[in-house]
DNA sequence: TGAATGATGCGCT
DNA sequence: GCGCATCATTCAT
């Protein structure tokens, strides 16, 4: 049967950071880069929300790297990290109230030659596991931080592909915050970053 | 199978 | 200067 696909538009993004985190498991990203067309399907995500969550990183206020945060929804917050990797989040809620969902893995759709390329020694099934392997098999960087999620360039799908199993946990890699359960990810998946499964 | 660690640059105190 | 929303590799059990 043929798919159908609806791009998400600005409503979808403005509005409650924990809904949107649920419903955007089994979403499918689509980024058309300079070497082609890619895309995934999203099977993990954190939500990092506003001033009292101690782990976001708005809680200090704003500042040149997290302004994107507290400006419209449905826009892209990249951010450096550890030297070596970028983390991609999607910005949510209303302008003035910074908060942002973190795409941790996705499993890979198209452009899979390309993502090959960006990062070799993965195996596909495997290639989007995590946030770091993510942006770097897309070839995403701070160049792309704060595009428009309506545009052609990096946007979000729904392809209706059915029911998703979803799991909450605390989020991971963070020091604060750590009651809160936060993460979702795809119970059925191969592809979220920790494989502990059982 | 899991814990420890090094790589590495930048934003913020 | 320190710590960081990470990952791959090395080492221990």
């Amino acid at each position: 049967m043929a798919t159908r696909r609806r791009k998400l538009l600005r409503t979808f993004y403005n509005r409650p950071t924990l809904k949107i985190a649920e419903e955007i498991i089994g979403k499918h990203i689509v980024y058309n880069s300079p070497y082609g067309r890619m895309s995934a399907r999203i099977v993990e995500v954190e939500a990092y929300i506003g001033q009292n969550d101690p782990a976001c990183h708005a809680v200090r206020g704003k500042t040149g790297r997290n302004a994107v945060m507290f400006g419209k929804p449905g826009f892209t917050y990249i951010y450096f990290i550890y030297g070596m990797y970028h983390c991609l989040n999607f910005v949510t809620e209303k302008e003035g109230h910074a908060a942002a969902i973190l795409l941790r893995a996705a499993e890979p759709d198209e452009g899979i030659e390309i993502m090959k390329q960006n990062a070799p020694h993965s195996p596909t099934r495997r290639q989007l596991s995590g946030p770091g392997k993510f942006c770097r098999a897309f070839g995403l960087t701070r160049a792309q931080n704060g595009v428009d999620l309506t545009g052609n360039e990096i946007y979000l799908e729904d392809r209706c592909t059915g029911d998703v199993n979803i799991i909450r946990t605390p989020r991971i890699g963070i020091n604060h915050g750590t009651e809160l359960d936060w993460r979702f990810y795809d119970a059925d998946s191969e592809a979220v970053s920790t494989n502990k499964r059982k």
